[in-house]
DNA sequence: AAAAGTAGTGGACAAAGTCCACTATAATGC
DNA sequence: GCATTATAGTGGACTTTGTCCACTACTTTT
């Protein structure tokens, strides 16, 4: 069991780790979208052919919400929705070519990003921090 | 320098991160306080006596936002302002006894999260998790 | 003492998100 | 097959959260 110093550092490190993610969020929108836009596309683009709900419920927002976004992409021309041949209440999104383009563009940006971020460090740094990273991410996420 | 897999395995964890840190952010929650609302009542904890222009530059907030804010925390007796000697524009701002327990209940609650959170993982992993923690806080902030 | 800057507040608004009700279709129990 | 129950998607109405701007009262600079 860890003990307190640890945990508040574990604290420590989330607060300002949301501050720094929060503000590298922030940062792709130097597009046209908001954040939480800019996930939806996200989504949609990691496999196309995804329903409304399914991107409600991947990213846990409230389905009229992500509604009147989708509504925002299909007027914007980012995305087109096509009836589903198997749940004729429900349409399957794909990207059109603006959305691939833009979903290309937020790609670039977010890499980009990462690369900034790791800028200062030397390559062993690098790689200790790239080690790190997958080490909390299997313990807390991939191991599930 | 980390090459596209690597690249990409971070911003995966990023995205897992952030959504992991919203879930439990959303979840300190279960005090009548936002996020923000928390955020700027441990600002404030942290050193009694600031000032509620160094709580927003602090915290990134707007000023009028963390104005009204204040307002609300003084109105619920969270906590008290009174006038800086130093300088007759601006205000000291210190927590009232509830704002003390407040704070003391959202501290308490975010130890037992970061707890809960490791609770499947075993003493040896746990301290792992800590070190790797440990090591991206150094590469990241701390270093700095 | 004038000019420029800063702390704090409030009005007005915009953006983000929630809640509820509704329609249309699907799935389930019988 | 038919009634019931559940689900996908939409829209209205609202709340919460955050932004922008202007203003007052003071401070600092020159």
């Amino acid at each position: 069991m860890l003990n307190q110093s640890e945990i508040s550092a574990i604290r420590n490190f989330n607060r300002d780790y949301t501050k720094l993610l929060g503000i590298m969020n922030k940062k792709v929108l130097n597009t046209p979208l908001s954040w939480t836009e800019g996930r939806v596309l996200l989504e949609i683009s990691f496999n196309n052919d995804k329903t409304p709900i399914e991107v409600a419920t991947n990213l846990e927002l409230d389905k009229s919400y992500t509604s009147r976004i989708l509504k925002r992409f299909e007027k914007n021309d980012l995305i087109s929705k096509s009836p589903s041949d198997t749940d004729s209440r429900s349409v399957e999104l794909s990207l059109t070519a603006d959305g691939q383009k833009l979903v290309k563009e937020l790609d670039d940006r977010s890499n980009q990003q990462i690369k900034d971020l790791l800028t200062d460090l030397s390559t062993a740094e690098q790689k200790q921090f790239y080690q790190a990273m997958a080490t909390l991410d299997n313990l807390l996420f991939t191991r599930k």
